[in-house]
DNA sequence: CTATACTCGGACATGATGAATCCGAGTATC
DNA sequence: GATACTCGGATTCATCATGTCCGAGTATAG
């Protein structure tokens, strides 16, 4: 799995305690990653519609839904694509002993016993979302953390 | 997710039917893939312990245990690995509003949300046996089939 | 209204991992 | 005892994730 997908979550929980804009660098600054690679993340978040980007003197990134709306599989969906993780090639219909087409109404058990557990995974991420997140963060650090983050993002890097 | 599990797991079903030793070379004519590359995979599936190789003139592969007692989970952790496919970088514990070593005692919410996502993902791995693939295999193509593709692995290539 | 400074957006190098291949070590057969 | 067939690991190549850069566009300030 890709890498971004962490540090997209991490920038969506972040975004849920701004309700103004925040800039890719300060999202960087703030997770000490790259900036022109976290740009490209937050990117595929908006091309999904989760983010949108406002740009101008004082632009940046902010959720597009509410943090209740948005779950853990359209995030990974959309950093890392839609696409399932086995693709099946079909196989059984290669080689000297090639099934017939026309036994191939049903996609291969292998290929069901697959997609099903991938189907799995996918609810699991689906029953999450951004918001159950940030009330674990505020869980685990404390009800200060969030509106911390907040302060920082817009205000100066110094402080 | 390597696209060797697909090769790995048909071998393992089409193992199922032979109890004598089978070629690698012969099981890669089967399934018109490459015979040098296909013979990675079943390395793979001999150090996990799951098949066992056999040398010489009549030698080949063969299962350890009973099809029952494999999951698909074990195919998939000998051939891909058995590391997580999201790892948690930590980044909270980075840049200037990292989080205090002391407040980190469990693992981030995102990490426990993703690790449990790829849990259930797991479960249902482990839950399907290659017997139970064989089984839906002779459902799908007729209980001829894989004494077919025995007595095929068996045989003469040119029949 | 104009100039500016700051933002995003997509196009461009680089490195690691998967994919594919080859030749050498070892053993049951003849 | 020679042989022919098998596996096993070391090597090479392609692909995608990673990381970086500069140009297009807009709200702001004068």
């Amino acid at each position: 799995m890709s890498g971004g997908v962490e540090w997209a979550l991490h920038c969506c929980v972040v975004l849920t305690a701004s309700s103004r804009p925040v800039p890719a660098a300060r999202l960087a600054e703030l997770h000490d990653v790259s900036g022109s690679y976290l740009a490209k993340q937050l990117q595929a978040l908006a091309r999904a519609g989760l983010i949108h980007s406002v740009q101008g003197k004082s632009g940046g990134y902010a959720l597009t839904r509410a943090p209740e709306s948005i779950s853990l599989l359209d995030v990974v969906h959309a950093v890392d694509g839609p696409g399932p993780a086995f693709v099946c090639t079909e196989i059984r219909q290669r080689g000297p002993l090639a099934s017939p087409p026309e036994a191939c109404t049903r996609a291969c058990p292998i290929a069901r016993a697959m997609s099903s557990a991938e189907k799995a995974w996918r609810a699991a991420l689906a029953a999450v979302t951004i918001a159950d997140l940030a009330r674990d963060v505020a869980a685990d650090s404390g009800p200060e953390a969030l509106p911390g983050v907040s302060a920082w993002l817009t205000g100066d890097s110094a402080g």
